[in-house]
DNA sequence: ACGTCGATCTCGAAC
DNA sequence: GTTCGAGGTCGACGT
């Protein structure tokens, strides 16, 4: 922590004329004010909204970005993402009134508060790492790093091979004859529109070279009647899930670090 | 406001074993809590992630949802959808550990707290009505009580017609000269997406009339490039905006309210 | 339960 | 700058 930040600051039960202080502050120094009360919303822009009074929960960040949460559901009620002007003042009928705008697209939210709870002011540090894995891509890599995962004697040629008009192919590669191979990889269950979107791919690439090009869907699992599109199609699926491609490329970032050493 | 009720309990930095306690209490009466402290984060589910240390705001809510926001970005770097069940304890290291396991699908997060600087735990009451103004819907609604929006003449015959696999007709009707016309709305600026997508409705039902039907794509505003496509497809375009039929619509309530009195 | 589609989608990358 | 595609998308609606 450095020395002499106070992390969080908290208002309780704040006058209005308070709170218009407090938040004022918070937003000029750039960090997050939390405030909850009673309050009503109302959004213009792309689309346009009210929100009866009610008791939220308000998150203005540090870049300019808000959310007003209810006390259910997942997702905001209201918001504005990052790089929104504030004006906080209070409201000829005694209202406290936080308008947040931006610009591109132009769009405002107005929030109006009759009684606050809490304020809370908090100057937080963050710079932790976030790693996602697993992802669709990582499973390609993966593939790359050990193309036995497609089988045994599978060779990448490409990867993101491009089609023009038809789109992207995965992994390009050879089988243990020669013969051309063309991997769709899902990280989820595979259904009939990844399978026809590589029969798309496989028809671009074989008017092109004109010898035999086997076509394998490889994913977690089969969405139920797929299996018959896919011999129907003359296709082929190789099961493998996105954490078994997270292990191969911890494996392979541990071996990375002791060649190192 | 409910006689004895405290919207707000605030707690300033409490040492882990309190700060569970009161976790514990805010979450067993199924009302929102708070908190905010240095933590890092796990999840496994559908993909998986870690997130380093750093300091954060966790919001759980009465219905059990997560979310973990850092200082910036609209979005939360973590989340847990609602209808999950909470496990909250001290470690063996000493952290304070919230773990939010949901099913279908099976997922998980745990958040490892080492430092908290506040629980706060709100009882809040939001029985406010929120109204979206001019979604798409809308925009049909619109046109079916004032057909005009569309052109001089023209008169719905129905909506949301289904093609069995090809998807469903926004608005279908017949002009001034009784020839049908296949309406496709948008809410947003119409690409190309839309456009061929309107295109193969219009197969679709020109295999089964076998006489003339006119194709009309109804929006804000065309995407740069889209015209010559229209051009092309033998396509027409008719710019309406969401505000324009929020416009009717109001009008129209205020017309039905009239005749009621 | 599963699949499709819209969203004030948001976000990032490619062009 | 705009356009395009992915997302742990979420959420609503229809089957």
């Amino acid at each position: 922590m450095l020395s002499g930040r106070v992390p969080v600051s908290v208002y309780e039960n704040p006058r209005l004329v308070e709170a218009v202080g407090v938040i004022r502050e918070g937003l000029s120094k750039h960090i997050t004010v939390f405030v909850s009360g009673r309050c009503r919303v109302e959004y213009e822009g792309r689309a346009s909204s009210t929100l009866d009074w009610g008791e939220r929960m308000i998150m203005i960040k540090s870049d300019g970005s808000v959310l007003v949460h209810r006390p259910v559901g997942y997702e905001p009620v209201n918001w504005q993402p990052s790089g929104c002007l504030f004006q906080t003042e209070l409201t000829g009928d005694g209202n406290l009134k936080i308008k947040a705008i931006r610009h591109r697209p132009r769009e405002s939210i107005s929030i109006f508060f009759d009684k606050v709870y809490l304020v809370t002011v908090l100057d937080l540090i963050d710079t932790g790492e976030f790693a996602l894995h697993a992802s669709e891509s990582q499973m390609r890599e993966a593939i790359l790093v050990k193309p036995s995962l497609v089988e045994k004697g599978f060779r990448p040629i490409s990867r993101e091979k491009d089609l023009g008009e038809t789109g992207f192919i995965d992994v390009f590669g050879v089988d243990v004859e020669g013969k051309f191979v063309v991997v769709e990889i899902k990280r989820n269950p595979i259904g009939k529109d990844a399978v026809l979107q590589l029969s798309r791919y496989l028809e671009s690439i074989r008017k092109k070279v004109n010898r035999p090009v086997r076509g394998m869907v490889v994913g977690p699992e089969l969405r139920k009647g797929v299996q018959p599109l896919l011999e129907r199609l003359r296709l082929e699926y190789r099961s493998l899930s996105p954490q078994k491609c997270f292990e191969v490329l911890r494996r392979e970032k541990v071996k990375k670090i002791s060649e190192f050493f």
